[in-house]
DNA sequence: TTGATATTTCTATAAGTATAAAACTATGAA
DNA sequence: TTCATAGTTTTATACTTATAGAAATATCAA
């Protein structure tokens, strides 16, 4: 992930009513909810709504898909899990018993990126 | 952690010099680093770089302490734990299938909040 | 003391963001 | 068609935040 997308995804989750809006998706699951449940469950008027769902859209965090009348907004996942993995990269500078320390007690994501195995491959003779 | 504290703490991180000093401090481990070693590997004026400080400190991101004449700054690894935390909060409504759907894949502390076993008692006969 | 260094606070200007009323668009039902 | 519903876009105003110069403060060394 792109450090300035990171940066946009806090952005738009750095507000009250969008923080709402995310963790209300992040709950519901992959299905989603429409646009007009959120606005109830968090009692703002639609062009208040709509601007913020569009933030959030714009910062890749949510998804919307029409489904007759109704939009329906989702979270995207993925890019939750980026944000994180972003946020705790490299961690304590890969020293895994500082991260383990009573001061630090690092997250999981924590840990440095693993190194992909190279395969063995047989050398040609 | 408050919702109240959650907006401030991604507001601090929404700002790209702020996002650089704070995944700095992270990957530094608890010791910390002064002041001017931060300045120096964001190449920010002195005044821009504390009032960012500032602003991370107040969102409880990050701590200082005097040593001699440097003021040396670390992450406080609580604070972005219970921010990691707060954002997968009992998601897709606890539905574990859901969560490890293809679709969302959410992160290992997105399962919802264990209850506490509760510890057997001998009944007093 | 005086001077040098490390960092902060004060200040003004510039730039970005939130809100909600009014007007608009898309879809389906009568 | 016409109407109602669900939602978006446009717009103006109010508010919040970022930047960096100048001045101030704290610590140590001579």
């Amino acid at each position: 992930m792109k450090k300035s997308s990171v940066v946009a995804a806090l952005g738009a989750l750095a507000q009250d009513t969008r923080l709402g809006i995310f963790r209300l998706l992040v709950q519901k699951g992959p299905d989603g909810i429409p646009a007009g449940e959120i606005g109830e469950k968090l009692g703002q008027p639609s062009p208040t709504l709509s601007f913020h769902l569009n933030q959030l859209r714009f910062a890749g965090l949510i998804s919307s898909r029409r489904q007759s009348r109704l939009i329906i907004y989702s979270a995207n996942y993925k890019t939750m899990n980026e944000l994180l993995a972003f946020l705790t990269e490299n961690c304590c500078g890969g020293n895994l018993a500082a991260c383990a320390s009573e001061t630090a007690a690092c997250p999981p994501g924590c840990a440095p990126k693993e190194v992909p195995i190279q395969k063995r491959t047989r050398r040609v003779s």
